[in-house]
DNA sequence: TTAAGTTAGTTTATCCGCACAACAAACATT
DNA sequence: AATGTTTGTTGTGCGGATAAACTAACTTAA
């Protein structure tokens, strides 16, 4: 707890008024006066430190209401670029936004059996290359997000990947290192979820579930508007959630674990095994019963975890994140029978089961606005 | 988010001092001083203010230093007295506490098949006389806490009861209107872990779970030192965590939800229907092997789902709320084997799993410093 | 026993940020 | 052209915190 003086106060107005034009602009001195109940004079000498600092500037007159034409404030969304990246199982991901958010360029890669090593030296030379590119600005970059497939502890350190071979790699430091700007390094899921909390299909929610699924199936925790992380960084590890306590061993030394049943792995190992992914784009097309099959019990399955997530927490939503939930609202469906089936009536009709709106970009965009978001909380330190 | 001026400052530092006092009395001013980085003047006239509301005393000269010797502050835990209300599915516990948490009164029932309209009599007659037998204080009774075993929403309405028939009866309003005082409906389990929180094996803990087990199995979640309650106020309800996605079907609706293996009720059904409750004791006494183990494959099926709120939260500990786990060490132990052949090795050296040590009191203690806490928090408003 | 040093708490002066009110600027209405 | 409204600025005062000086009370050691 931090004691209070005036400059606290200083700083807490100031913060509440750069949020206020960031999420209202454009908007006047006046407006700004009525909805945060500052003084005039207080929002002035506030606002004009801001313009100073070239993270607010004036867009020109606004229309009048029956008096004086307002002054219309912007917020300076170009004054700094973010970099978020994803380092998939095998791809890599490498966006520059702005400080809204917006997407300036973007770079995909596919890791075809790339070392750690390798990918890297991509890493490294494809941000030096969004770097040299960037447009000016007066601050420049103001930091970059790296999210990773794995547990990722409270110092930033990777401590388990369990598809990949980056544990124990300091990527943080090599990357702070080379570019000598913040750096943050966190879990895909959590990185996702962030993503759709401030730019996808979340944006309304204090309180929800971002589950990814593709390999395995982690899950990234928002409550009370903040990302959860746990004591050592390792919630939201529910893919190793027992939904069968006698089912099979997982590799994890548990058994019967969701991921088992319900992640994109088990779902492709449910396919026969002489179908490629040709084969499986045509029978989709032709809407195969054996195909379909699959997928209702994929979204069976998933709805038997999803259940379990909706009664240990009571959100207000639970976001889904996979490109066969994303692309196919059947599978959405078989998901809601198997809830509607299993849940209480009572969460059913209050939580929400929505895909991804960002899709792949979910989780590097969550990354880009960690750095925003500490940037901007910075600016008020 | 409140807008900042001199006013929020004062009361920022006030709730400060005062918190700084009731954890570390008898101190000085000086070492408040030291203690908050406040100035000496700023404490002095702080405190003053508290002191003429009769919420700290001085009691005297401490120790000296080497210099002049200081005057001692303590918090008036005597400025006013709670009152918490555990109402269970067959018992009834009232609680009187001062402002620290001690209890001053005590008064248990058995409810034998007690109507609610019964209960409600009982509960109002004996507040009243607690009431009555209450020490004399300047702030007399600050609040009513009352826990109940079922689903409470964010209006303080109790929505669900499985075991009993208080859904939809307005206890809040009916106890305000006797006494006219703050009154609190709580979740039993959430109650719980508060109290294990402010006095009990969760002192030192700030994200934590409290698993209640009796006839149902209920979970109060502590994340960041404060409660989440979800946002219909229905977290927790793990008892509905499918473990056994094909097990028997659950009067929830859910199939192989984890209080079918792991309840006080499932460890009862699986003993021979002829054991009344002395032959239990008695082969308690005896080390049954048939009882024990009972108890084993209890313990082992709590392990299940313990080990699914680890990796779903990531806590700092467990705490276990049930009288055969406070008796008897036998049942942790089987527990503590189901979790270090199904937990990740990293969570299992870092998660502490550890009986209750308020028992039964937890619930009507937690309530209690729930009133205490808001009572608190109003001082400073 | 006395002087010097240390710690506790109060008093006084000063600073800083906000609110308030008066004012100036720029517009709409009639 | 006169009136009223809205926007934004300027000067004044207030409240609360800090800092430094001061008083008070004690320890230590010559």
């Amino acid at each position: 707890m931090t004691i209070a003086d005036q400059n606290l106060v200083k700083k807490m107005n100031r913060r509440r008024l750069l949020q206020e034009v960031i999420h209202h602009s454009p908007i006047s001195r006046a407006s700004l006066s009525k909805t945060t109940g500052l003084n005039k004079s207080t929002v002035s000498a506030q606002i004009q430190g801001l313009v100073d600092e070239k993270f607010i500037f004036e867009i020109g007159q606004g229309q009048s209401s029956g008096g004086r034409r307002p002054v219309m404030l912007m917020f300076n969304k170009q004054a700094g670029y973010a970099i978020g990246v994803d380092i998939g199982v095998d791809d890599l991901t490498v966006l520059l936004t702005d400080l809204d958010g917006s997407i300036v360029s973007e770079h995909y890669f596919e890791l075809e059996q790339s070392s750690v090593n390798e990918t890297m030296a991509l890493l490294l030379k494809t941000i030096e290359q969004v770097i040299r590119t960037m447009p000016g600005s007066p601050y420049g970059l103001i930091g970059i997000g790296i999210c990773v497939p794995g547990l990722v502890n409270r110092s930033e350190q990777i401590v388990l990947t369990p598809n990949t071979h980056w544990n124990g790699v300091d990527v943080k430091k090599q990357v702070e290192e080379a570019f000598n700007v913040p750096v943050t390094i966190e879990n895909e899921a959590n990185a996702g979820a962030y993503g759709e909390h401030i730019y996808g299909a979340a944006k309304a929610f204090d309180d929800f579930m971002y589950v990814s699924i593709s390999t395995g199936i982690g899950v990234g925790l928002v409550l009370n508007n903040e990302l959860y992380r746990g004591v050592h960084g390792f919630s939201g590890e529910m893919g190793h959630m027992t939904i069968d306590f006698n089912g099979p061993k997982c590799n994890c030394g548990n058994r019967g674990c969701w991921e088992l049943y319900a992640s994109e792995k088990a779902f492709r190992q449910s396919l026969p095994a002489d179908w490629d992914e040709k084969e499986l784009n045509k029978r989709f097309q032709q809407n195969d019963v054996v195909l379909f099959r699959s997928l209702e019990n994929f979204g069976h399955h998933l709805g038997i975890g999803l259940v379990n997530i909706a009664n240990t927490f009571d959100p207000e939503a639970i976001i889904l994140r996979n490109p066969l939930i994303e692309s196919n609202p059947f599978v959405l469906n078989a998901v809601k029978n198997t809830l509607s089936s299993r849940m209480n009536v009572r969460f059913e009709t209050e939580c929400a089961f929505l895909p991804s709106t960002l899709g792949k970009n979910a989780p590097a965009l969550g990354a880009c606005s960690m750095m925003i978001e500490s940037f901007i909380k910075g600016i008020t330190a």
